[in-house]
DNA sequence: GACAATACCTGGTGATGAGTAGGTGACGTT
DNA sequence: AACGTCACCTACTCATCACCAGGTATTGTC
């Protein structure tokens, strides 16, 4: 019966803390939650992420690497198309959990004093710039004489505003085809 | 020095509620903290509301009127347009606190056990119908073959995640202008 | 096998949460 | 003037929260 090593440990609590968060949100969820969740005692966990804001950074860093920044950012933006764009949205239709998380915490950072404001501000600045690049290759053919740059915040609300109408009402709501609606909106086929 | 009646010191208290729920969602909510700001211990909130999540309710009930749908309840839905839902992102960029408390008890209620849930499963429901009503009179002239039905839910996205990335950064995200984008992405000039 | 670091635990603390029980005083009605 | 209702309070209860102090058992290193 060995113990997890550190780093497994610490896996293992992000993880759950991932979990814990779509469902309570930041200020309802408690690092006692989450300990149990992985068979720990809440100083258990404290052990490995001294405080709760702490721990909040840890999953905010760590599960990074499911959304969109991570899913192009080995490849060159220039590279990646609308087509790969629309499979990620495929991609998240089944993970509700991460979706969830993300859209919890998003709108909660724009509470006061949130720990994870700055980091949501920043990651929105980015995404949306990376969209823009994504949309260049088709700037030639974009409607109503629209530039990437000025669409590139409405595709990035399309993608947040789907997942939480998704998510409210998954039978209701078809989110990989509406976005693809949206695309062709834009004159881009897939 | 008269005591505030009773009717209007509910107002009084949902409208401090509206406040701090917007601060800082529902869960970071405490009533000693809505009390305190209308002036009243506690408990004598609790003499008009007798919980929680009865206050809340009553928050949701009757702030509904500074909303797309309350907007639009006195007219004929079909008889509004592009224009008028265009007048209402602009004066919503004018009241940060109305967006930020929609836009975080939405997500919010996504949430386990969130007794928003349903109030915003059936409001979105309300809204994709509303607005596909009031893209009807625009029905032939709609971008790639698309409904009207089919764009509800895409153009209710733009409102939700625009809200989000403007109340994040204010400064960089030009909301009204971006909602006036979108129309001219659906051919549909303002 | 000595020794230190790691990985936890038990046992607190003080703050704060929602909700309860039972009052008191002001007011309107008759 | 008596009476009931409304508005609001003090004074709890009990659970839960993040976090601290200090311990012990296991593990890896030499």
């Amino acid at each position: 019966m060995s113990r997890p090593r550190g780093s497994d440990r610490r896996d293992g609590i992000i993880r759950a803390a991932f979990d814990v968060l779509a469902e309570r949100g930041y200020r309802g969820t408690s690092l006692a939650a989450v300990a149990e969740r992985v068979g720990l005692t809440q100083q258990g966990l404290m052990h490995y992420f001294p405080t709760k804001e702490n721990l909040l950074a840890a999953v905010l860093e760590t599960r990074d690497q499911w959304d969109l920044l991570n899913f192009t950012r080995s490849k060159d933006p220039s590279a990646i198309g609308a087509t790969e764009l629309a499979e990620l949205v495929d991609y998240n239709a089944t993970r509700p959990g991460i979706v969830r998380t993300y859209t919890v915490l998003s709108a909660d950072s724009v509470t006061e004093d949130h720990p994870a404001r700055e980091y949501f501000h920043d990651r929105y600045a980015r995404v949306r710039q990376l969209v823009a690049q994504m949309l260049e290759r088709y700037a030639d053919d974009l409607p109503a004489g629209l530039t990437p740059a000025q669409i590139a915040p409405i595709a990035v609300a399309v993608l947040d505003g789907l997942q939480l109408q998704w998510l409210l009402d998954p039978d209701e709501v078809d989110m990989p085809q509406d976005f693809r609606n949206f695309l062709a909106l834009l004159g881009i086929k897939t």
